[in-house]
DNA sequence: AATGAAAAGATATGGGC
DNA sequence: GCCCATATCTTTTCATT
C-alpha cells in the first residue's frame, strides 16, 4: 500500500500516542475527524498499522531480567521451525534469523536469573539447536518503536 | 508500585489493544468504567504504563532493513555515553549494555542496506567504539510486547 | 481508599452530500 | 473529502461501602 505524506504523519502521531483522538490528529494534519478515522481504518485493514499496544515497564510487572541469545542450529533447520519453537515460550519477545555466525537471535524477558536459566535450558533442548551464546542485558539504554519518517 | 490481580488484567488488556474503551475493559474485569479509568490513571502516573503506541509494519513505512550490532568499546566507556550516542541516531530502536564479549548491543532499523551501512559507519565513528560485529536480520520471526502475567 | 451511579462534555462513527 | 446526527465513550462529581 502506498502512503501519502498525510498518512505518514497520522501514523507517526499514533506511534507517539495510540490514544489520541481523531479530532486531535485531524487538527495537526488539517483534516476532519471522520477523514482521519477513514484513513486509520484503511491503514489498519491494509496491515500498515498492525495494532495498538501499551508500553509497560517490564520491572513493574515482575520481569526484571532480559537477554539476547544467539542460536546455532543444525544444517537443515528452517525459519519456520525456529518460529514454532520460539512461540512456544512466552518469554520470547523477539526472534530473528540473522546473517553472521549465528543462525538466529532470540530476545528473552524473564522474571529473574533463575527463570532466565530455565528458559535457556528449554531453548537448548530444542532438537535443532546445537549451541547458544547469551548476552544478558545489564541495562536498557534505549527502546523506541519503529521510527516513522514524519515529513513535518 | 504494587499491582493487584485486577491491575494486571487491565494492563494485559491494554497491551492487547491500547484503544479498548474503559467500559469494555470494565466488563472483562467486573468494574465500572470510572473505576477502570482511575486505575489506568494511577498505572500511568506511577510509571507502570509508560505510554500507548501503534505497532507499524516497518516495511510499509519504508524501513525494510534491520540489524543487531554488537559494540566493543574502550575501557572507560560509560553506559551514559553509549545512551547519548545511540539517541543521536533515529535508526537506533534499541540499545543495551550486555554481559559477554561485547559491551553493548544496538538494534537498528534502516530503509535499505545502503542506509544501514551509512548508520554503521556513523556508529563506528563514535570515539569510544573500538569495533563492531553486525548481525543483519534476514527475517523477523517473532516480535511481541512484554508479556504480562494475566492471571485469567 | 476504592467503588458505582449519574450527568455533562467530548469523541466515534455512519450516512448524505 | 466535509458536515451533520446519533450512539458511545470519557471524565467529573457525589454519595456509598
Amino acid at each position: 500500500m502506498q502512503l501519502d505524506a498525510v498518512d505518514q504523519r497520522i501514523v507517526a502521531l499514533l506511534v507517539a500516542d495510540a490514544r489520541s483522538s481523531y479530532a486531535d490528529i485531524g487538527a495537526k494534519v488539517s483534516l476532519s475527524a471522520p477523514a482521519v478515522k477513514r484513513r486509520v481504518d484503511r491503514l489498519r485493514s491494509s496491515g500498515v498499522i498492525k495494532g495498538f499496544t501499551t508500553v509497560v515497564d517490564p520491572a513493574a510487572v515482575g520481569w526484571t531480567t532480559e537477554a539476547f541469545v544467539e542460536l546455532f542450529c543444525t544444517g537443515r533447520t528452517t525459519p519456520a521451525q525456529i518460529t514454532v519453537a520460539a512461540r512456544r515460550h512466552p518469554e520470547v519477545v523477539g526472534a530473528y534469523t540473522v546473517s553472521g555466525q549465528a543462525d538466529a537471535l532470540v530476545h528473552l524477558r524473564a522474571a529473574d536469573i533463575g527463570h532466565l536459566e530455565q528458559v535457556l535450558e528449554r531453548l537448548r533442548a530444542e532438537p535443532f539447536v546445537t549451541s547458544t551464546r547469551s548476552m544478558i542485558v545489564l541495562s536498557r539504554l534505549v527502546e523506541t518503536p519503529t521510527p516513522v519518517p514524519a515529513l513535518e
